[in-house]
DNA sequence: CCCGGAATACGAAAATAATCGTATATTCGG
DNA sequence: CCGAATATACGATTATTTTCGTATTCCGGG
């Protein structure tokens, strides 16, 4: 067996989890400078979100040096896609099918006609691997 | 302007209105009975999550009798398509296309031939409509 | 060498969500 | 008419999440 316990990160902790997956390594510092980009927060309270972090597991940091520097410790499209599976558990009535109708029609994201064809295609490939 | 201030609704809210959504119409009982299907709960507890939506407007009720008879007071498709965002911008990085690829990989939920149909339909319809 | 800035540790308050016990009212069968 | 079953009301407790104040340490410039 493989697989650890999974453990479903907070709504704040996704949000510091979606910025260490995107820049890979990064400081207390830098998550909360970007964090800042969108919402107030107080510096200890990003540090003191992403010790808990490092408490449960979710994310690694090397403490060699002063200033410590963390890195994701959780895989992001295994999270993803257990944020998937609930959603579609508590709000589609277990329908994927329900849930691509929605995200695609019309809202705030839109999706490129070169988006659009790569879904085609794996929606295809999907067809034929059955 | 028609909207009104948007309630986000609660982990175990979600729940009780999927029910709803389903009913149209039900008693706190019919909705608890639904409930203790899937997870354990006390009757008095379901039906304090209840009063509580009632009072933030995510339920309307008619009290009439002495046993009240709840209905949904909020949109399913709106609520879903608020969720839905909320993800797209936390956890897949505003690309919703990213979304749809690990929705429709292979988890815990399949679509069917059919559904896979009815989702390339779309996305036909979609990239005519640009 | 000393000080100010910047970092971590840590405890604890504040906010939010979920659970439940108890009181009370109503209905209905007998 | 009585009592058991079933409803709602409501306060209070518990659990979880978020926020922040304060102490302490370390580093570097002057």
């Amino acid at each position: 067996m493989a697989t650890t316990k999974y453990i479903k990160p907070t709504e704040s902790e996704l949000e510091i989890l979606q910025i260490l997956w995107t820049k890979n390594f990064a400081t207390v510092r830098d998550v909360h400078e970007e964090l800042t980009k969108t919402k107030e927060a107080g510096y200890t309270t990003t540090l003191k979100l992403m010790q808990i972090m490092h408490e449960k597991g979710l994310v690694k940091r090397d403490d060699s040096m002063r200033t410590h520097v963390y890195q994701p410790a959780v895989n992001k499209e295994r999270t993803q896609k257990h944020m998937l599976n609930k959603m579609i558990d508590t709000l589609f009535g277990g329908s994927p099918t329900q849930l691509v109708i929605q995200a695609l029609g019309d809202g705030e994201h839109r999706a490129t006609d070169e988006e659009l064809e790569k879904i085609q295609q794996m929606l295809d490939n999907l067809k034929n691997n059955k």
